[in-house]
DNA sequence: AACCCTATCTTGACACTGTCAAGATAGGGT
DNA sequence: ACCCTATCTTGACAGTGTCAAGATAGGGTT
């Protein structure tokens, strides 16, 4: 009780702290966003949220498992944009409102790569999916997200906006390979200066378009 | 000299080494391939070589330096193949040659991400360009394979295999996102199945073919 | 041949890291 | 009032990158 507490949620610290798991996670991408990848370490963490060092272990498995979690809270973002993307798409009545549409997500897309990078190199990255083991729930979110990219891939397939030659499986496959190879290419910081970016979008949406 | 030295290049093992900078390199790709990029540590790379833990550190500043290094490797291989593949293509007399040449290179460069993937990763991701410091000699060298990839982009434009509505520049660098972004969904292991990598590849070809 | 300079390598040490085992604490139900 | 159990802490261990100071010996100079 006398040591300093730098980042208590709840002002009533006590042996309980009542909902670390929360307050773990928020500090956790809170403190991904300051120092990057390599200031995310399980002690830092516990100390900034004001607690032993182990004291996380009772609510993450592993420190795969937080950075699971971390990038499953991106997936819940990109989902429910995705989502309200295809209504919008669906509402939409010109061509010319629908291609907008689409080239106002890819641009969103981008923004949150780039806004949320060290988030989202943990969705794509091979931190979890090669080097780690990607949490069972992860992996379905992400499955789960890719689908519904599908979904809006037949979309604008459908409104001839993307080619239908090809299944909405491959072209939603290379449209995508290409929006993450852009945002990797930002967010890694090679080969693609941030003036570059908006020629580099508009140029791209020129190779995507039918 | 009655401690075992697994790993050494040299049989006449003495207190210098010889060569250490050089061994030091190769072990570091060896381990880099068999364990990936957790299974690189400094003082494992001195054990595997049979030297001490510190020994490293007169040949390489730091441990970044040594990804460099590697990375550097990496490069020279891409460069040297490109060079090749330009000259073939000036060779080349019919434009379904050129087109052919085209898809062999980028077959042959996402074969390589595939098979060098731990270095490949270390050429293009965060590790080296966000988190780490490239060195000097490794900005210069990447520079260079970018500028030789826009070579190889000019000879494709001229032989209207890729479109010259745009300048080399961005169609260079929209063309070299989409392969990369196939390249790192491959080795980064998710939304891309190795069945599904020939229907990709040939699915992102017909996207950026004019 | 003897000598020393200097490149090369080693030993010791420190502050970190992730994580396990065992003990301390206290809130909620009996 | 009591205890059970979820929650948190302390201690410990192996591993990491890296610095400082000492040991070694190969090659050029005298």
């Amino acid at each position: 009780m006398t040591k300093p507490q730098p980042h208590q949620t709840k002002t009533t610290k006590s042996y309980h702290h009542g909902d670390l798991a929360d307050s773990l996670l928020k500090a956790a991408i809170e403190l991904l966003r300051q120092d990057g990848p390599a200031g995310l370490s399980m002690r830092k963490l516990a100390d900034y949220v004001g607690v032993s060092r182990t004291a996380p272990y009772h609510h993450f498995k592993d420190k795969n498992a937080l950075l699971c979690e971390i990038a499953i809270t991106g997936f819940q973002h990109q989902v429910s944009t995705v989502q309200a993307f295809i209504q919008k798409i669906e509402c939409a009545t010109t061509q010319a409102q629908k291609k907008q549409l689409f080239e106002d997500y890819f641009c969103a897309y981008i923004e949150f790569a780039d806004t949320h990078a060290e988030t989202y190199d943990l969705m794509y990255g091979r931190a979890i999916w090669k080097s780690g083991q990607p949490t069972e729930a992860l992996q379905k979110l992400s499955r789960e997200s890719f689908k519904q990219w599908l979904i809006l891939i037949e979309k604008l397939q459908q409104a001839s906006i993307l080619s239908h030659k090809d299944t909405s499986l491959r072209v939603g496959q290379s449209t995508w390979a290409t929006l993450h190879g852009l945002c990797r290419l930002l967010i890694d910081g090679i080969y693609l200066k941030r003036e570059d970016l908006h020629a580099m979008i508009k140029s791209t949406l020129v190779i995507l378009a039918v």
